[in-house]
DNA sequence: ATAATGACGTCGG
DNA sequence: TCCGACGCCATTA
């Protein structure tokens, strides 16, 4: 067999992470990259959430500069909102504070 | 097999 | 602050 999983190793990692996050906070492509220590790096991550993300807080997750996933960031704002996320700007562009809202992982 | 692409990150201008 | 160039790496053309 060749692939008879729905998702890999890596995805399956990535995913678990994100939905780790709690409301009102954050981690960049890069910094979930990082957490795993392992893995192919920042731009492996955004395939995984372009792929799987609807299936988790997808909104959590965005750009090392606090930006919001592209086209998607009018419905992360109203999310943040909601959580209280720290935000820097309620743009456009939409900013997170990245220095407040930032999780480092546990 | 080579080239282009992409939900990235960092640096220089 | 905004924009372009590079480096990075799996996927797709």
């Amino acid at each position: 067999m060749t692939r008879a999983e729905p998702i890999d190793d890596f995805a399956a990692r990535v995913l678990d992470v994100v939905e780790s996050i709690p409301p009102g906070r954050v981690m960049s492509y890069g910094d979930i990259a990082g957490y795993l220590r392992r893995g192919p790096g920042p731009r492996q991550v955004g395939r995984v959430m372009s792929a799987y993300g609807g299936a988790v807080p997808w909104w959590r997750v965005i750009h090392a500069d606090g930006t919001p996933a592209p086209g998607h960031d009018l419905a992360a704002l109203a999310h943040y909102l909601a959580e209280g996320t720290p935000l820097r700007s309620a743009g456009p562009p939409v900013r997170v504070d990245m220095r407040r809202a930032r999780w480092p992982g546990r």
